[in-house]
DNA sequence: TCACAAACCTACCGAACGGTAGGAAGAAGC
DNA sequence: GCTTCTTCCTACCGTTCGGTAGGTTTGTGA
């Protein structure tokens, strides 16, 4: 039965990033998963060959998630600005909506090599993401739109980092909002810094907010 | 024996950051710790209460000595500008010779309440350390040299989270510089979008790199 | 109707866990 | 010499860990 096969191991892999996400990987019991999944620890190893591949799986799909959000979000801009906006409206609205995940992933990138079982990616999805970002920043620098001034890598990093900052301080302080104002807020402060200078002669640059 | 009383104390703690920061809090051992450190698992019950307190002492040791730093550097800048350059370049430095403790801090602050042993109030630290930020930008703003039209908030954010950002790159990618020239560079970006533009009528407002 | 395979179970394994009881070693004071 | 205190030890406690052996249930195709 597929919708029967689909149905538990669903049930697992949510109840694993439940778990996950409240005790962290070596903090989470396989009892406590199938406990929380109401199946038996068989039965997961039926589906996963161990803890390890359930957690990887949950990672992956994080990962790979917010690639597929990014690429999606960047063809709705037709300017640097618009996309960069897209693509962090698209990331905090995903990550609004599935903080479990997110605390998974991050507290995976920021976990020792030896914390987590060996084989888990996640750097090679992290750098290509990155390098998501950093093509449409270089993009930007040979339009002109970006100050050239700095380096490509340096303001990829500045936005990709911002926008993760966002994110993180979501998950620690969920009081934060995460929404299209603010990613509007923070493309803007990135900008009007890193946007090359279009010589406003009475000093103010565009500027959204009153 | 005084001396030999710290000797063994510190030996434990700095034994007890190498494995926290190898392996994570509930991946750690007390086992791995007293090898680590050459006693027995009674010698570190009898310095410690158990192995959260442990723990909780290499937190509030990190979190202690940033604001620390973050004070000291302060008062070696006169304008705003420097004042930050002070203080990331402060923070770089202590964070590229203390890389194993970063990483237990900031582990710690993305991981889960359940994840932790109970009583580790570094939210209250950390929220004390960015509030020394907001206070500089608040000033900042009053003066006049940063742009009125984000608030203040927005502002401390950025910087303290770009900061944090690069911190958080060279833990994953030690390869990352982590020097004063990237903490200009970081203040830099930062400030050509913060700082009010002084209406330099021929649209090149103060850049350093050439 | 019956063989078969997928789905899931109870019951258990050896190992490692956090923590402790109780004492040995050695210097200090008398 | 004897007591006392600090420092650190061996040996063990009950519990929980990740993982498995071996079987039962259940729907399916012939």
């Amino acid at each position: 039965m597929n919708t029967a096969i689909a149905d538990t191991q669903q049930q697992i892999l949510a109840a694993a990033l439940h778990r996950f996400a409240s005790c962290g990987y070596a903090g989470t019991s396989v009892q406590d998963i199938v406990d929380t999944a109401r199946v038996t620890k068989p039965t997961l190893y039926y589906y996963f060959a161990n803890k390890a591949g359930l957690y990887q799986a949950l990672v992956a799909s994080a990962h790979d998630e917010r690639f597929r959000l990014m690429q999606e979000a960047a063809t709705r801009g037709d300017t640097l600005e618009e996309q960069l906006v897209e693509i962090l409206t698209a990331l905090f609205d995903y990550s609004r909506g599935h903080r479990e995940l997110m605390r998974v992933a991050f507290a995976t990138a920021f976990a020792s090599p030896d914390e987590l079982p060996e084989g888990v990616d996640y750097t090679a999805k992290c750098e290509r993401n990155f390098e998501f970002m950093h093509s449409l920043i270089k993009k930007g620098l040979q339009t002109g739109a970006l100050d050239g001034h700095f380096d490509s890598k340096e303001l990829a990093f500045g936005v990709y980092g911002l926008m993760n900052v966002y994110v993180m301080a979501h998950l620690m302080m969920p009081e934060c909002k995460l929404d299209r104002p603010t990613a509007k807020q923070v493309v803007d402060l990135f900008l009007s810094g890193a946007a090359a200078k279009k010589t406003a002669p009475n000093g103010t640059a565009k500027r959204r907010k009153p």
